[in-house]
This record gives C-alpha cells, sequence and structure tokens, in this order.
DNA sequence: AAGGGCCTCAACCGCTATAGA
DNA sequence: CTCTATAGCGGTTGAGGCCCT
C-alpha cells in the first residue's frame, strides 16, 4: 500500500526555522486559531510541510509553553511518573504545565535516564540493576513496577484523563502536579481540570485529609517500592466537600463510584494491600490487552488473597 | 589553534488513532 | 463498512555547540 504523502516534498523547506518563517506561522495562528494544518502553509505563505508547521507550533511556538530548566520537582514528578507510565511522553507532559512531550523525552533521554542509571536503577524498570550491572532477563522492557503496573493499569481502564490524573496525583501523592496546577489556576482550564486542580490543592493544603485517601508508597530511591499499600479509611476521602462535589457532575459521577469501589473495596478485609511484581494475573492481563473491564474486576477480586 | 568526539535538542519520520464522508 | 484526511505519538536523526586533548 502505497502511503499518502502529508504534504507534496517538491519545493518544500526541511530543517531549522528562520525566525521570518516562526513570524509568518504566528501571525497567521493568531489570526485563524489552530487547525486545517494542511492547508496552513500556503496560506501563512510557508514552504514548509503542514506537520512541519503543527510541531513546530506545538513544541515551540505555543505561547503557553515553558522554557528553560527543569526544576528538581518537575525532575521527581517526571520520574515519578514514567515509573507509573512509561514512554508515554504525551501523557506524562500532560502532568508538567509548560512543558511539552518532545521536551520531556528529550531531557528523559538526556539527562534523567543517566541520572537513574549513575544511582545503579534500571531506567526502564526502575528498578536497581543487579550487581553484574546487567539488567536481569526476566525484566523485559516496558514494565514498570507491579503496584505502578497494577495503579497505572486501573487508573487507565476506570478512569478518563481527569481521574488517571486523579489517580496518579494521590498514587505518587505529589506536590509537583498540585503545585503547577495552582499556578495555573488563573488560567483558562477546562472544569474537569479545574476540579482536579481543587481536589489535589485541597489535599495538598490539609496534610490530615491527605492521610486518609493517599495510597502510601513506600519511598525508596527508585521512587517506588514493590509494594504498596492502602490506606483503610476512605470515607473521610469521600465525603470531602470537593469529591462530593465531583458526585454532581454527570460526567463524574460514575467515575467517582468506580474509583470509590477500587479505592474502598477490597481494603475493608484487607487494609494492607501489598502487590507484587510478579503476580500472574497482572501478566497476564498485560498480555491480553483487550480482557475488558469486567474480567479484570473479576480477577482482581479473585486475587484479592494474594495482595495481603 | 585545531580537530575529533560527545552532547543537546529541534525537527523529522513512520506509524497509529480517529473523525468524517 | 471502507476509504481518506488529519492529528497525535514515540523513536530517531543530525546540526550546531561544547569540551577535551
Amino acid at each position: 500500500m502505497v502511503r499518502t504523502p502529508c504534504c507534496k516534498d517538491e519545493g518544500l523547506k526541511k530543517g531549522a526555522w528562520t525566525p521570518e518563517e516562526d513570524q509568518k506561522l504566528i501571525a497567521y495562528l493568531q489570526l485563524h486559531g489552530e487547525g486545517g494544518w494542511r492547508t496552513l502553509p500556503e496560506k501563512a505563505g510557508l514552504k514548509r510541510c503542514g506537520k512541519s508547521c503543527r510541531l513546530r507550533w506545538a513544541n515551540y511556538l505555543r505561547p503557553d509553553i515553558k522554557r528553560g530548566e527543569f526544576s528538581p520537582e518537575e525532575d521527581d514528578t517526571i520520574i515519578k511518573l514514567h515509573a507509573l507510565k512509561g514512554n508515554k511522553w504525551a501523557a506524562i507532559a500532560t502532568s508538567l504545565a509548560g512543558r511539552t512531550d518532545n521536551e520531556i523525552k528529550n531531557y528523559w533521554n538526556t539527562n534523567l535516564k543517566k541520572r537513574l542509571k549513575q544511582k545503579g536503577l534500571d531506567p526502564i524498570t526502575h528498578k536497581p540493576i543487579n550487581s553484574s550491572g546487567l539488567i536481569p532477563e526476566n525484566h523485559k522492557p516496558n514494565r514498570s513496577t507491579g503496584s505502578a503496573r497494577l495503579l497505572n493499569r486501573v487508573a487507565s481502564k476506570y478512569a478518563v484523563d481527569l481521574n488517571r490524573d486523579l489517580l496518579t496525583g494521590i498514587i505518587i501523592g505529589n506536590s509537583t502536579i498540585i503545585a503547577e496546577d495552582s499556578q495555573n489556576s488563573g488560567e483558562v482550564d477546562s472544569p474537569t481540570e479545574n476540579t482536579t486542580s481543587t481536589l489535589l490543592n485541597k489535599t495538598a493544603a490539609e496534610p490530615s485529609d491527605l492521610t486518609s485517601i493517599q495510597i502510601n508508597t513506600t519511598p525508596s530511591s527508585s521512587g517506588f517500592s514493590d509494594n504498596c499499600s492502602l490506606s483503610d479509611d476512605f470515607t473521610d476521602f469521600f465525603s470531602n466537600d470537593e469529591i462530593s462535589g465531583m458526585y454532581t457532575n454527570v460526567d463524574n459521577a460514575g467515575l467517582m463510584e468506580e474509583l470509590k469501589g477500587i479505592l474502598s473495596g477490597d481494603t475493608k478485609d484487607s487494609p494492607e494491600v501489598n502487590v507484587t511484581d510478579e503476580m500472574e494475573f497482572l501478566d497476564s492481563w498485560n498480555e491480553e490487552c483487550d480482557l475488558d473491564l469486567e474480567k479484570f474486576v473479576s480477577s482482581l477480586d479473585s486475587k484479592v488473597g494474594v495482595f495481603v
């Protein structure tokens, strides 16, 4: 099958953008807004592929892009989110206001990856590299820790981005996400994003509340331990004003019920939930990507004993 | 000073997902 | 249902700058 080129190659410029080209692109987008990338170059007077224009805008020219060095908090967030999500740069970028997926990807490859290696950690699994300096054979690429994988999968399966972010925030107890959201509270966010911010801000502002909702991860140099524990009392969390407010949102109500089920359901009989990396059901679920939600929940429920 | 190697990061490439006709 | 256009994603490349000898 012949792939349809995104644009004709004839006469199109490649390589670094000039300030003049940037100005043309900015001027056009300020006037007409984003979209229609295929026809944009001609309309804007640019001899560039539409895709090139979109990338230039998305990764460099967009006014909300934050440039400059990454803060230690951002480093920490990237490492933790990478442990949770793997090389999902776009997903990670959503938690770092003003940073693009490309920038994070580059920063990871040039800095953070090395830093982890220097600490004796495998940048793929975030686990210690054994004494031989080799990654254990049973650690396939793209496998994060069991706890991270479990929680990420639960978040991915159960939630839209809002709740994935919510879960991630809860899971990693990360102040950076909260701080970033807080800093951007003056900006126009979607209603759901605002809700997330509000929730996370509240939990950050009131550590006593946080203790009742946080999925505790045992801190380690790798960011995550193999085990994670769910605190046994979610009553405060779900009676929290902000959380109950989310129930009133039609879009969130069902998701919140599900989240409540995930976070509180298993804890009645087993307040400490420990997840090992080698849990068979996780691996099988990993391979059977199309296994639907109900089957996963069933398998999760049936394996509760394994957690303890 | 020079030049070779290394590092960084913007830009590109190839692919998938999605929407709409 | 199929096809096409478009957007978006992650991996890779290469130009340019920096550092070391």
